[in-house]
DNA sequence: CCTACAATGTCATGAACCCGACAATTCGAT
DNA sequence: ATCGAATTGTCGGGTTCATGACATTGTAGG
């Protein structure tokens, strides 16, 4: 078997769609509810670089992630956009199947993947049955939506000094340590590095956070919530 | 009764948060639901100005708007940053209130208001005896989401005139016409409307467009779906 | 210990865009 | 027909930020 290193740029892309595109914290379901939802679908496996589905294919099925991750890109094959990359518990393919519309995207398995497979047909059943995971889900949904409307919000007027800012309060271990790289940070934002390079050295000045090697430490979380806010 | 009139800068920021928070198309809830779900919660009538609910609250209520219209609001009430005006058919609070988060924002009767309240005691076994109900919630949850997501992608490396091109091809009727004033385009995308008149300037000289007044064109459909994509 | 590689720090340049201002125009209402 | 308000067109200044280039510093693996 081919291990492809993957380039750090390659890295740090999907580091950043994982965040915007919000899907890795995408988690519905927990082991408990698959068993009760085993008759809906079944497990399969998926060699590496074969698709779970493709965009543009009618969604007949969404897809949890039980081993191996999976790419989410768009756009022809030869010139793919990745959207994200998702590991074990996640679901995918549930938007478009339960809307009844296309793949929005296609799903590639990057090594070895067993995932299970919920048939639409017999999953709407399911659910029926089940009314406590249809609300998981929908809790879930609907925290994913609150997360990703902060996010346009911040998108939009914030600088990248007060988007650092807010990274950094967000990410902090009870140590207050943030243990990313500035490229990291960077492509998680969606800004540059050198961006993020000279917002830290403003925050550096002002005694809220010292930096490391591919660590930033925070030293006073009330100051540094208060740049975040613009 | 004193009327406050809005000034057009206000209306079309409600317009682009509108569309950037996406909730006023949010409307999981059909009158047939709402029959089903009577014994979850009661009608009630809100005067204008006063709350349904304030951003920190415990969330024990959602709210489906049967009349009037509601601001969604953050941060203080002395500088309130208005985040979208929702009306007939709308449903708040929702996000929290199943999270078990406070309120992320308020929300604050502009007219007359009659709503319908969900007691979240009540609402969740309901949910149990109604899963279509549910199921219907569910995809309202992750179609917005998904229409959110998309719009991630779109801020964070498209230019201002591959936005414009974008609204134009999604917005145009079938004359091809878009209703907008450049202001409200420019709120709508988050850009200002010096921007967005350059945008439609560099369009019209592709012949791609005609601009009139409070009126775009479409003359080429294909063309400008290319220059959306960067 | 040393070397290759990753990460950080710094600078100059230029593009995109926001903001304020103001003239020209279109439209609707009196 | 006319006036006022809304809209469009245009300009220049100023800011933020991306990009490319390069030197420096830290780290892990042999």
């Amino acid at each position: 078997m081919t291990i492809v290193k993957e380039s750090p740029a390659d890295q740090q892309h999907l580091a950043w769609l994982a965040r915007s595109f919000g899907r890795p914290d995408y988690l519905p379901l927990s082991p408990a509810d698959l068993k009760v939802l085993s008759n809906a679908g079944e497990i399969i496996k998926k060699y590496p670089g074969t698709h779970l589905f493709k965009e543009g294919d009618a969604a007949t099925s969404a897809f949890l992630i039980r081993e191996g991750d999976v790419d989410l890109y768009r756009g022809p094959s030869h010139q793919r956009e990745v959207v994200g990359r998702v590991g074990q518990g996640a679901v995918i393919g549930d938007i478009a199947m339960f809307s009844g519309q296309p793949y929005i995207s296609s799903a590639r398995a990057v090594g070895h993947v067993t995932a299970f497979e919920f048939d639409r047909d017999r999953l709407l059943p399911e659910l029926a049955r089940s009314p406590a995971i249809t609300l998981r889900w929908l809790v879930a949904s609907l925290t994913q939506l609150e997360r990703t409307q902060r996010r346009v919000l911040n998108l939009m007027h914030k600088t990248v000094l007060a988007q650092v800012a807010g990274l950094l309060t967000n990410e902090a271990d009870d140590r207050g340590e943030v243990a990313l790289s500035q490229a990291t940070i960077a492509t998680l934002l969606g800004a540059s590095r050198q961006s993020v390079n000279e917002a830290l050295n403003e925050l550096k000045r002002r005694g809220q956070v010292e930096t490391g090697y591919r660590l930033v430490r925070v030293l006073d979380v009330a100051a540094l919530s208060l740049v975040a806010q613009d």
